[in-house]
DNA sequence: TTGAAAATGAGAATAATTCCTATTGACAAA
DNA sequence: TTTGTCAATAGGAATTATTCTCATTTTCAA
């Protein structure tokens, strides 16, 4: 039957969605996204699968975001722009982090470095336009 | 009397403290190292006065780590490594962030910049080799 | 068809953080 | 010194994101 065709792609439609999306979701966006095509979809599910994938390394988490905490299916170091009004998670991919940057650290530490974070935080575009708007009215 | 002094300056010891350390601390790390000189310092004044002066712009927060949130009462733009092993946030003095990459962003989202964080996530040296000494034992 | 293992749903439990209210200290004026 | 006012605080209740538990369902191989 068609409903119990999707029961076991749950798993794998979330780690789809986060790989496909540049919306840098929350566990809850990503409930909210697929609920509509998965209605029996629980909320306990995404959690528990966020973290799985997280832990093999298939997204990674951008901390949180006004007490949130955000997931991209992108784990290539790259930069970030938050914008602290609507709670955007945008992407640069225009500006690059130095890979020389990555060789510094593991000198400094004598560590291990699983993952490289540039984010950069402020308002976006839209949020000054609405800021500047308010004030002025 | 002497106890009665000590009253209201619990808000300025609050920032002292996050101006003169390098812990990165979480607000039941500033409540635990305030408690013994201030006995009935409360941890909702902690929260209440660390979300003022992140506000202020005195301290920034670190985003969180394993769930909890750090603070950093260095606002000067810096790299932090995060280990995912002890919660351990530590500077990396020598790693800079260019300053050109600022400039990029502004252009690239039209944007207010406020802040900017260059994280560093792994495991530490110690842990490193905590690690291997319960594998070969 | 059956049995075992993996995945899930639903909701309870947890823990960090925020909120609320009565109380207290500080400080200026009487 | 006393009093009034206001900001700062303590203490604990409330909130909320996240994790945990366990019964149920699905898968898949035998």
């Amino acid at each position: 039957m068609e409903v119990c065709k999707k029961q076991f792609k749950k798993r794998q439609a979330i780690l789809d969605f986060l790989q496909h999306t540049t919306a840098h979701p929350s566990a809850e966006m990503v409930f909210n996204h697929l609920k509509p095509e998965y209605p029996d979809l629980s909320l306990g599910t995404v959690y528990r699968n966020l973290s799985m994938f997280k832990e093999q390394g298939k997204i990674m988490s951008l901390g949180t975001v006004n007490g949130v905490e955000r997931f991209d299916g992108n784990t290539k170091p790259h930069v970030h722009f938050v914008c602290t009004g609507c709670s955007d998670v945008s992407d640069l991919p225009v500006v690059k982090i130095p890979a020389e940057l990555n060789r510094q650290v593991v000198t400094a530490t004598g560590g291990r470095i699983d993952t490289c974070q540039l984010t950069f935080t402020g308002e976006c575009k839209n949020c000054l336009e609405k800021n500047r708007a308010d004030t002025t009215a």
